[in-house]
DNA sequence: ATCAATATCAGTAACTGTTACTATTATAAT
DNA sequence: ATTATAATAGTAACAGTTACTGATATTGAT
């Protein structure tokens, strides 16, 4: 029961997660799809957001700005958070399973996962800054 | 210019926040507060947080439930979510400053830091799983 | 101790991100 | 085609947080 039907909706806004490299906010989202769907309605994308969350055909990022953002990308990565621009930036890596081996060891309860994101500065703030500093020397 | 001033009120907020380990949210700090200042207003309680995070004498929680958490603990120390009963538990470990290497190793951006936060059984509900697989066997 | 300057307060209204509700529309199976 | 119902648009409700206002408490100077 609870067969899962189409809706153009819900496509639109998974073919723009995939695309996207911006990890949208819901907001966001919406105003993509509003060039598509004009009157898409807000509760949609929310709606189908929490939708591809649950299907696992998205990722939901919650780090402290207020509002959750939306990742299409599956394969495990982690994200960077530019203190310059303040834009969320994909960072490949190799997994840091072994963080979860270092907590348990002095733990009671048992590790089962974890979530990390790192601090400092994109690509290009990172360029400006040296430029900054070089201006000064 | 703008002096800062003592408050009773603040007093009694950043009592809680060193005493407690529940790593409360506002509305937990205000219902704790409002003990002994019955009338405090719910604003107060969020402007002293915010000050006290500003001035470092507390530090914000932030990951996906909502709302945020506030910990007056300033030893550097991570934290785990119980998959179980859903508290916030300290996690005493050695800093995983290393993890910032790894991650500059591949970044054409700088890394300045991280957050990092476990995910698991607290002691207490890793005991009772233990028990339930026990009774199955 | 009294006073003046102002940081902080209580109380309330406003704002933001998100979810719930309802009547209508789109999809999929018969 | 017909029918059942998942999904929609639009709107109202909700939770956490912030902003505003006139009153109160703290501080430093007299």
């Amino acid at each position: 029961m609870a067969t899962i039907k189409y809706s153009r909706q819900r496509q639109s806004i998974k073919e723009y997660l995939t695309e996207t490299k911006e990890h949208p906010t819901a907001d966001m989202v919406y105003n993509n799809v509003r060039k598509y769907y004009p009157n898409i309605s807000l509760g949609t994308v929310y709606r189908n957001l929490n939708f591809l969350v649950e299907q696992k055909e998205a990722v939901r990022l919650t780090w402290g700005d207020g509002s959750e953002r939306y990742d299409g990308n599956l394969e495990p990565h982690y994200h960077l958070l530019c203190n310059g621009c303040g834009g969320v930036f994909d960072l490949m890596m190799d997994s840091l399973e072994h963080i979860d081996t270092l907590a348990a060891a002095n733990y009671e309860g048992t590790i089962e996962g974890h979530g990390v994101v790192f601090y400092g500065k994109c690509p290009e703030c990172a360029r400006k800054e040296k430029q900054k500093k070089k201006l000064k020397a």
